[in-house]
Formats: C-alpha cells, sequence, structure tokens
DNA sequence: ATAAATTCTTGACGAAGTTAATTAATCCTG
DNA sequence: CAGGATTAATTAACTTCGTCAAGAATTTAT
C-alpha cells in the first residue's frame, strides 16, 4: 500500500544537518551554544534552524533565567520535539522479529515480537509488513492522531553483509540470503522510506548518538552472545571495509593454537568466548554431554571452580581480542554489551584484567564499559538508523 | 635565519585541494578526467587549475592526438612541474639522521647521512640545521637556480608519539624525549616551514599517494623491523587514536601466554617478529649466545631446520596480526615492509599462508603487498609530509 | 536610569561551485 | 573537402551556503 510522500522538512545543507543532529544529541542547546560547538557562526545557526521549528521538529524554550555568566539576555534552547514523527525499527533474528516504534529521540514506545516459522523471503517480508501494520494500528502516544500517520520511516537490522547504500542483504548466514533486495522488497510491502544496516553497525548508531558513544569522535561497540561482532566508528565515520567486512572482533586470532572455529581458523576470540564455545567446554570440563547454560552459569556463581574459569578463559578471550582493536585503533570509548553479558558478573573482572595488561601505552586510558543489552535495543538501534535517513540521502 | 614567505600559490578551496592531488597522484589527466574522477564539474576544474598553472605548478601538455574514443577535440592533459619546488625530508633515528631533497612528486634528487652523537634536543635541532644546510647548499637538479631559493618546507618524521598539528614531540622512547616542541625549534633554525609526524604515518603518507595505497580509499602500511608498527588510512584519513596510539599492531597479543613483551604484555607479535625477538629465539634453538643476525640468515637459508623455523614463527606471528587488522578494519590493501622484510625470503610464505587461514570471509580478498623498504625511503615519507603541508593548513 | 553583557536576528557580501551556452579541435561521411 | 558529429575547454549568469558586522532584545550590575 504504497503513500504519498512524507511532508517534512528536507534537510539539504550540510550546516542544516549539524544544527538538528547537535540539538538532537546533546539535549536543549541554545543557538550560540550549537554555535560554539559546531564552529558555524551563530547567524548560521539561526537560519538552519528556522525551517526545522516551523515544520515543528524543533521548538524553542523558554529561557530558564539563571543558566549564563550573570548578565546578558538569556538563552532560549532549541529542543527537539520528540513526537513529531515516529520510526519504526525491526531486527530480524534467525527465529523472530522484534520490531519497536520510537520518537524521535529513538525512545521505545511500543514494541512486538513476531515468531518467525521460514526464512523463505516472501514469508518474512510478509511477517515484516504485518509487525509494522500490528505496530501501527494504534493512536500515537500523545493521542492527537493515528500512528501510521505520522511514521515513515522503517529501519531493518540484519546481521551478516548488507549493503546500506543499495538496500541489498548480500550475505546472511543466519536467513540463509544471498543477494536479497529487501529494502525496496519492504518499501512496496509496507509504503515506508525503508534503511537497511548490518545489526551491530545499527545498534553503532543508537549508541553513538543516543547511548554511551555521545560526544565521542571514536569508538567502538563489541556484542557478545551466540556470535561476538563489532563496530567501529572512526572521525564520527562508520568503518565499512572496502569488501563488506568490518569489525570482526569475534575472529580475531588470540590464541596461537585454540579451538578451531567454524570460520576456518583456530583460536578466534569466538571460537572461545561464544554462548555456544563456552557451553561445549563446560560440558567437557564438567563430564556432563547434557548441560545447559543455565544450569552452568548458576553452579559457577555457587563457586565451582573448573566452570568459573571456563567463563574467566572466555573473559580472557574477549580482553585479548579488546586489546588488539584498541591498540590498533585507539578509540575514546569501548562498549561491550549483547545477550552473552547478561552473565557477565562472570566476565567482567577477567575482561578489565586482560584488557590492562595486554592494551597499549596510553590505548588503556579508553573508557570500557561492560553492561548487558536489553533485547529491543537491538529494534531501537534500527530505528535509529531509520531516524539517520532523515540527513544521510540513500536509494529506496 | 628566518626568510621570507615562500611565493607560493594559496590552495584554499576544497575543490583546489582536490584537483591539485588528482594531478600530482594520478599522472596526466585531462580537466575532464578530473572532473569525472571527482565528482566536480568541469567548470570547477577549469577554475581551480588556473592558479596552479600561472605559478608554474601544472603544465598543461600537447594534446597526444589518439587518446579520447574517436571524434572530438583531443584533451589537453594536466601534468605536474616536478622542478617547480623542492622539498626536505629528514627522519630522526636513534643513531643518525636521513635527509633527503625531493621534487614535487617526491622524487628522491639527493640524499646525505649525519651520525647522531647525542640525543640532547638543541644537539640535534643543530645537527639537522646542519643537515639541511648541507642538502640545500647546491643548485637545482635543472640547473636554474639554487635549492635553497626553492626548497620552502621540511618534513621531520620520528617514531614515537607525534602531534602533528601543534609540532610537537610528546613521548619518543628512542630519543629519550617527553613534549619537545621540534618543529618551532627547526623553523627557527632553517627558516623553512616545518612539519612534524609520526614515522610510520609519514611513510603511509607517501604510499598513499605515490606508493601501493595510490587510489585505494583504505589501505594499511606494516613496518617489520627493530619495533612493528602500522599505520591505517580509512576513507582517505589516517586514523589517529584518541590518545595518540593506533595502529600498534607489534602489540596486538597473537600467542596466548606466549613471550613476556617489553610492553608489560605477552605474546605480542612484537615479541616474537621484532629483529631482536628473533634473535634472541634463534641464539635459544642454537645454543649459541654469541650468534648475530648474519650468520642467523645465512644458516636458515643455507637449510638449517630449527632457525628456518624461528623465522617462519614469526612470519606466523606476523600473518596472525595482519589478519587481526584486516578483520577489524578490512582494508582494501595492505604493504607489509620495513628493515625486517630484507630476509622477507625466509618470512613470506608463512605470512601468507598464516593470513589466508585466519582472515575472515571476503577480508581475505584485500591485496597483501610484501617487500623490502630502501632505507631513504623513511626520508622520502618526511618529505611527502612537506608536501602534504601545500594543502593541509597547519601550525609552525 | 545607564552601562555592560550576552543572545538572537537581519541584510549585505563573498566564496565556491553549478548549469547552460559558446568556442575549440578533432574525426567521420558522403 | 564541406558539413556534421563528438568531445574538450571556457565563459558567464546564477545558486547556494555561510560569514561578517551592525543592531535589536533582554537580562544583571551600578
Amino acid at each position: 500500500m504504497p503513500r504519498s510522500a512524507p511532508a517534512r522538512a528536507p534537510i539539504t545543507s550540510p550546516a542544516a544537518a549539524t544544527v538538528f543532529t547537535t540539538v538532537l544529541t546533546e539535549g536543549p542547546v541554545s543557538r550560540v551554544d550549537v554555535a560554539r560547538r559546531t564552529g558555524l557562526s551563530s547567524a548560521a545557526v539561526t537560519k538552519a534552524a528556522r525551517p526545522f521549528i516551523e515544520a515543528g521538529y524543533l521548538e524553542e524554550l523558554a529561557s530558564e533565567g539563571r543558566t549564563g555568566p550573570g548578565a546578558g539576555r538569556p538563552a532560549n534552547p532549541l529542543a527537539i520535539r520528540p513526537d513529531r514523527e515516529y520510526f519504526v525499527g525491526v531486527k530480524i533474528t534467525g527465529d523472530d522479529l522484534i520490531g519497536v516504534v520510537t520518537d524521535l529521540r529513538a525512545d521505545v514506545r511500543a514494541s512486538a515480537h513476531h515468531a518467525l516459522k521460514s526464512h523463505d523471503v516472501g514469508h518474512v517480508v510478509r511477517a515484516l509488513a504485518d509487525l509494522v501494520g500490528e505496530l501501527l494500528a494504534g493512536p500515537t502516544p500523545d493521542g492527537t492522531s493515528n500512528l501510521r500517520e505520522r511514521a515513515y520511516c522503517l529501519g531493518v537490522a540484519v546481521s551478516g553483509d548488507v549493503d546500506r547504500a543499495s538496500g541489498v542483504v548480500r550475505y546472511s548466514p543466519f536467513l540463509g540470503w544471498r543477494d536479497v533486495p529487501l529494502a525496496s522488497l519492504l518499501g512496496e510491502a509496507t509504503g515506508l522510506t525503508v534503511t537497511l544496516e548490518n545489526d551491530v553497525k545499527a545498534l553503532a548508531v543508537a549508541e553513538q548518538w543516543f547511548g554511551e558513544g555521545v560526544g565521542a569522535s571514536s569508538f567502538a561497540l563489541v556484542t557478545v552472545g551466540t556470535g561476538i561482532g563489532s563496530a567501529l566508528v572512526v572521525n564520527g565515520d562508520l568503518v565499512r571495509g572496502a569488501h563488506g567486512v568490518a569489525g570482526e572482533i569475534g575472529h580475531v586470532p588470540v590464541a596461537d593454537g585454540g579451538p578451531p572455529c567454524h570460520c576456518g581458523g583456530r583460536g578466534c576470540v569466538e571460537a572461545i568466548a561464544s554462548t555456544e564455545a563456552i557451553l561445549t567446554r563446560a560440558r567437557e570440563v564438567s563430564g556432563e554431554p547434557a548441560l545447559d547454560m543455565e544450569d552452568a552459569v548458576a553452579r559457577a556463581r555457587g563457586g565451582d571452580e573448573p566452570l568459573r574459569e571456563v567463563f574467566a578463559g572466555a573473559g580472557h578471550a574477549i580482553g585479548l581480542g579488546l586489546a588488539a582493536l584498541v591498540n590498533l585503533f585507539g578509540p575514546e570509548r569501548v562498549v561491550v554489551s549483547g545477550e552473552g553479558v547478561a552473565t557477565y558478573d562472570l566476565f567482567e573482572e577477567q575482561i578489565r584484567r586482560t584488557f590492562a595488561v595486554q592494551a597499549f601505552g596510553s590505548a588503556a586510558r579508553c573508557g570500557l564499559v561492560i553492561r548487558p543489552l536489553p533485547f529491543e535495543e537491538w529494534a531501537r538501534g534500527a530505528a535509529a538508523v531509520a531516524i539517520q535517513s532523515l540527513f544521510v540521502a540513500e536509494s529506496v
């Protein structure tokens, strides 16, 4: 059901994008403040902000009296109007679809799940369109209108090699897809403007704008779980890799002659610290081939030394991988997250210890944040990419 | 002896820099071709090129008849006039200064060495100024003038943590320096405009413009020798690291529990594959504590198996480090070079083999060049940085 | 009140690059 | 060999974006 083009303020000039993202990511800021932070002239900020205010994306807050250094006209901070437009984000996993509706600040306003019965492209497209229909069925959170009337952009996150510019899934091992033009298929099915992105990179965008990455010009996001991946932001830009591969921290070799990895190598971080690798090893040391993850975690927490060492070994491997990453890139901050980190009480200390030993010189000064990842966060990352499509021109 | 400001065409607009670098790095090109490659309009190229032609930096070649697709006015290729200006590049090592004079294409026209008796800052500055004086004493290669009259820029390469923007050596382990404002000291001593850069990064600039990196938007340069380092270029920009550290491939941990490294870690690439590490290990396996490198190489080449394995082990470690680099950052090309590579017949095969196994998916498709590094090349890198200072505005 | 400080707005100006038309130089064809 | 097709380079008018400098607005300090 194709719909008419969204009525919104076109973001054309670089300055407009700069001003808008500054207000978006750094909360209410006065125009002079935006000017100071971005290097633009205050006149340029005034001009760039006007169309956004007229279109309802930004608003001018009342001056808060006591802010400045004493004398002088008080500032009128610019703020985002989060409810001006809503965005849909969907993460496709092997088993299900996770969808959210967020506002302009990527705050989740509604969410829904949907089991995936098959990986057939047609099936996934229909299921995703249904999910989007469901998400947009209700009224807007502020009750003034219908969600469907105020959401134009859909962000979709998939693991694997994804070409964002063309909206094609080049290769997805989980889904068994090759060269699927998912963005255009979904565009037709939903009538929304679709942006497709690799899942970890999408998460990194969310993190860069609304999470731990705010204000850092370079940072890395590492996700630990079934797979181990990362996204790197250098000078504000995502590293994409000349051949579509980058951020594969899971396949950094850290243990010479270590366990074989499904990638064909040996001693990769993922061969030691992925959920599966940990479980395999836990079964070995416990001598119980039927041990499941929940039990392993419970026993390790209870003090089972051999099992504790399995988790510590995984933490050590992750720490080595982080050291490799940091020594090569020197990011300002590193965030470690993912389902695997849910049990991070068993990892964290060892990660930090190994990292501290192996990080070179002042590279060790980078901020290392280790923190669990709420599951919806993946979908929120997809929504963040949809928000980003307001700025970055892309083909459908 | 401060001199008057150099008389040269100011490169102000982005387009001017783009046009000039395109002609500089991609040989003689017609204006339309420059336009096609850069995305500029041909009118813009005409305008941007004019001041350079007037100032003698570029010239218009006669059309070569048969170039285009048949009909049509033949192109008048633009070409660099390499002898319009000369550049001085000096590399400071622990023992000596290596200096070169190059033309605008970074081709070496003269060179000189100078032993360094002390690491005292004043001494080094004087020695370097003497070296520069010596280099610039003669006539220009084309005989039309004096070198001193046609060289305005000096590039200096030092290993360690260097802040190019401010021209300060923050920390150099080799020289034992901390926070030395070398650029301004040398500026006063020589009267030239000085640009300071980390040695590996300087080499990467030369490689990006005039070497294997030409045309690649992302590539990595790895140097193997006393130390093992690298420089990474992403999206045409050098990665600098938030805390001044980046590209430390020498301290990527590749052998869990491996030999201790002077950085405090274990199993770093440098702890296995640096010249010193190889020699130490060679002495161990041969049982001869006085064995020197030359002998070790000779015997390995002669077929001494234990020694061959020491070199292969070093190659393996380098291969693992390269895999880590490539998996994380997916460059288009990788160049491995350095003094250590002089004996690369003993390394190369193992580097390639390990790399092929551990590089993830299509990341392995990156071009891997392994090649010895002429010693003057370091100084040429410094000169390339000086040439770069024509474009990038920098403080003295 | 008056002065000083600070924010925001406005309009003239300038830099840089685009499009479209023009001129230039060559090949191809009848 | 004239005329058309084709490609290259130049020119001129125009657009876009942002700066600068002046001034209007709104507060505190004296």
